[in-house]
DNA sequence: TGACAAACGATAATATTTATCGTTTAATAG
DNA sequence: CTATTAAACGATAAATATTATCGTTTGTCA
């Protein structure tokens, strides 16, 4: 898969990184640095493990934690995204007729959403990876009616929480 | 959250497991049966976790283990889906253009997807459970090029697998 | 009944993520 | 320039999530 962001568009997010956290009055220290290049860096959404593999190369003392620490630091910027919107625990469905799914980006509460335009969503053009595409699937990311209501608990959730429909 | 599958479509599921279950030559237990009730009856997408409580009502004796087990067996089957395709870990994304995914369900590879007929992806109607919508992603699921050239690869997989780009 | 395989339950092991806490670093006031 | 202070770091324990191991039970069939 190709993993080569064009040095100047990881330029660019370097920019954009130091511009960032100087509005917010985070320290762009050496360890953030080297992480956030380290990410800008691949476009194969590496896992909290890999990015902390490549850090030590540069960094050999940092620590995991920090990894994850500006990982979360990071995606409550809004410098990073996390791939998919769900929890981080398997969640079963027995409703095998196509559907898709509503999911709210707070709880993560997920609700099973059937919507026929949504079944028509077909690619424009041939995906320039060769991947065979099997079908599509859309997430519908927003706010259920009990997070809408309560905006102060929408806010970054660093603890886990379980089994929330 | 509406968690209440008509008791009609709960029993024709029951149905399409015992009949799949023989089919395949697959022991329809006592526990396996009350799994998969528990799932049936539940439109809330459970947790292994969650569906381990209800399951103990019923048999207070039943092991963890053997939910997971059974789940994964029931996947593999196809007689339960896994809510999202991608893999147990978190994965980061330094693009933050409006971007869609290819994932490869077999070995989980996930790579940008510009597309602008996705990008204008829009339900049909409103949506029953009132979520404000905030934005649409998604997922084109099928097979990297890998994956397509060695099928032999595309089973069912129990083990984790680390930062596959 | 006896042999066998499938499934189960207990539990250890692994993987993933977060919390705790003492130390270091960096910014700033004096 | 030094003292103060808060932020950040690193080490590590803890919590959570998932899978593997293994001995026992159960059901099937010769």
């Amino acid at each position: 898969m190709q993993n080569t962001v064009p040095a100047r568009r990881v330029e660019e997010r370097m920019k954009h990184f130091q511009a960032r956290a100087s509005e917010l009055g985070l320290a762009a220290t050496h360890q953030r640095r080297i992480i956030y290049r380290v990410i800008a860096k691949s476009a194969e959404h590496p896992s909290p493990e890999l990015i902390y593999e490549r850090v030590k190369r540069e960094i050999p003392t940092i620590s995991l934690a920090t990894v994850y620490k500006n990982i979360k630091t990071f995606a409550a910027m809004g410098l990073v995204g996390e791939v998919g919107a769900l929890p981080g625990s398997i969640r079963v469905d027995a409703n095998l007729d196509r559907h898709h799914h509503l999911v709210c980006v707070n709880c993560k509460a997920v609700v099973d959403f059937c919507d026929s335009r949504l079944d028509r969503v077909r690619a424009a053009r041939a995906n320039p990876e060769n991947f065979r595409i099997l079908r599509y699937q859309v997430e519908a990311l927003g706010l259920c009616p009990a997070c809408q209501v309560a905006p102060a608990r929408n806010k970054v959730r660093t603890q886990r929480r379980k089994h929330n429909g």
